[in-house]
DNA sequence: ACCATTTGAGACACTATTGTCTCATGCAGA
DNA sequence: TCTGCATGAGACAATAGTGTCTCAAATGGT
């Protein structure tokens, strides 16, 4: 039911009449579910935040460097695009729990970020926080590029990783 | 009177009572000078793209190379993101003259990247279209970043234009 | 000082959206 | 079959935003 993720990511603007008849329920089923359009949202950025969550962690798994770890998460969080692109358009700043799990993953990021500094993979002189923006400017970017057909999920991940890594430069 | 940018900016959903009031003028007066929301956020629009490309242009007056106007059109754009924040909010498809005027601009973008390309400054692996959206992406972040105060828009140039060409990995 | 134009303030009607409520329908389990 | 429960559909009031209008005040030029 909460696939109406899709509806919100394509119209920020939709309705509760529109989301509950792209959803295929009766307007005031969506009432006894959410208190109102506020809750809804908070709902989904919820849940679209979780899935995040859940994703990077299963990508990470499979990695056997901080390094490879960040690759693989930029890889998985691409392909949802087209279900979390509306977090974009939004500011949940009324809610606690889901201020807190948005810092919550943003401490993740930048531990991430720092273990896989500690690698070798980033320019010491960069900040961990311009580096954290440059990720999720990546994942937007590789959002908008899919979405606009002039990639795949693949292809964007691949561009995304290499452009944050080495840049668009050519190679010296 | 278009001042009034800052406050779409910050707050994408304000209202015409509230952009009035900010603006130090009557409601009323709005609906003299626009025909409606619409017509204003039209009329806001243009004028933020023209002021990019007065500005782009000014920037790349001085150039030396079309790698180089590339650099200062960056650095000339990323302090405008306080007024022309609120682009990134709405989806001006309505509009023909507008669309023009966007089309136009992306159509100068890409002109400048394949120029700079033939300078040898890109990777020409890396797709016109995607360094495109870096570049973009590359002034929102800047705009971000200065806005949440965590650098100075001198700061956000000059890791944008590094992040870009180079990509945030540790050099060989 | 006079006149024309513009402005601010407020009243008004209209619309879209939201939130609540009721009721008949349909479905699942006892 | 009977019962309980969630649902869909629709009616309803409340709200916020929008667009239009009027009128008094002010501003600026003559």
């Amino acid at each position: 039911m909460e696939a109406g993720f899709r509806l919100l990511s394509s119209d920020p603007a939709a309705s509760l009449s529109q989301i509950a008849e792209h959803a295929g329920v009766g307007r005031a089923t969506l009432h006894r579910h959410f208190t109102g359009r506020e809750d809804l949202l908070r709902e989904l950025a919820l849940r679209a935040y979780e899935e995040m969550d859940q994703a990077a962690e299963k990508a990470a798994e499979i990695a056997t460097t901080y390094s490879d770890a960040l690759r693989l998460i930029l890889e998985a969080l691409i392909p949802l695009g087209d279900r979390h692109g509306f977090l974009a358009h939004f500011g949940f700043d009324g809610d606690a729990a889901l201020a807190n799990e948005i810092a919550r993953q943003a401490r993740e990021t930048q531990e991430m970020i720092d273990a896989a500094r500690t690698e070798g993979l980033f320019d010491p002189a960069v900040p961990t926080r311009w580096i954290e923006r440059l990720i999720d400017a990546a994942i937007m970017t590789g959002w908008d590029s899919v979405r606009a057909g002039e990639t795949t999920p693949g292809q964007a991940s691949s561009l995304a990783w290499i452009s944050l890594i080495n840049g668009v430069g050519a190679k010296s």
